[in-house]
DNA sequence: TATTGTTATACTCTATAACTATA
DNA sequence: TATAGTTATAGAGTATAACAATA
């Protein structure tokens, strides 16, 4: 039996680590955002996708689901809560695709979500510059693009 | 019956969203790491706690829980599977405390984590200069303070 | 009693495979 | 046959509540 250190700080050998820091920043402002969607009954991925029909009303499905990179599979249960909400109508469209359009309803979900998403944005961007946010923006599509070399998207 | 538009580009009203391009950056360079890590048999959860595990033997599944923010119901499969491949082991310390080390064989599978950890953050920091990485590091740094800010962490 | 660890369970997002329906 | 949508299912990370064991 060893006696366990329970005195001495912990080296974290993640910390400066890009992606470990990415990771830990990015899951911060989604719990964050989660929890201020809460009164709305959103979650993160309805919530998103609300916003992207509202500023594309009568896109198909599989167009909005490629465009936030979301297979269609998980597309269905996304849309159905939505549509289930009152939120979102689907209309049969072309061959077998579906155009999705805003409710009245979800126009003006849609309305408080935008204000949310601004508050949200403008309580972690505070801290930053113009020329700082620009840049931060900048990195992190320069990683993700890194990602995507070699892959389909 | 209204025909859908499948010619015109989406607009994406979350392009530019901090949390939105922080998210899609983390997921890509998780996504790749999760990659790397798949023939060491290891998930990025249980290879980052093996990291961490190496740079401070015989500390408390406790602390080394806290130190990465898991919580302790979620520290038991990481260290059960780590312990089940022979990485690692676990030995009582205080109280009901456990005092982990990584065994023989851990330490040659922390090695080539490290290795692949390296190559990882060098393959996504390349076209990042030393200033743009330190200034993103900070950002990062500053959003999970943020969020941070009135909670237990 | 306070701390540590464990179990069970649920939620969210993601992924694949196999299927149906339409042109 | 190619495209769109659906179903079922699994994996990964995270969260809470309830419980056991130890000092």
């Amino acid at each position: 039996m060893t006696k366990p250190d329970r005195t001495t700080a912990l080296i974290d050998p993640l910390a400066g680590q890009l992606g470990y820091e990415l990771r830990r920043a990015a899951a911060a402002m989604m719990t964050a955002f989660g929890g201020e969607l809460e009164p709305l009954g959103l979650r993160p991925s309805e919530a998103s996708m609300l916003v992207l029909i509202g500023s594309n009303p009568g896109r198909t499905q599989s167009d909005l689901g490629r465009a936030l990179r979301i297979k269609p599979a998980n597309m269905v249960p996304i849309i159905n809560r939505l549509v289930m909400s009152g939120a979102v109508r689907r209309e049969p469209g072309e061959g077998r695709s579906l155009a999705i359009f805003l409710t009245d309803d979800g126009k003006a979900i849609y309305r408080q979500v935008r204000k949310k998403l601004l508050r949200h944005e403008r309580r972690f961007s505070r801290r930053l510059s113009r020329d700082a946010r620009r840049r931060l923006i900048d990195a992190l599509r320069s990683i993700c693009s890194e990602a995507c070399r070699g892959l389909d998207f």
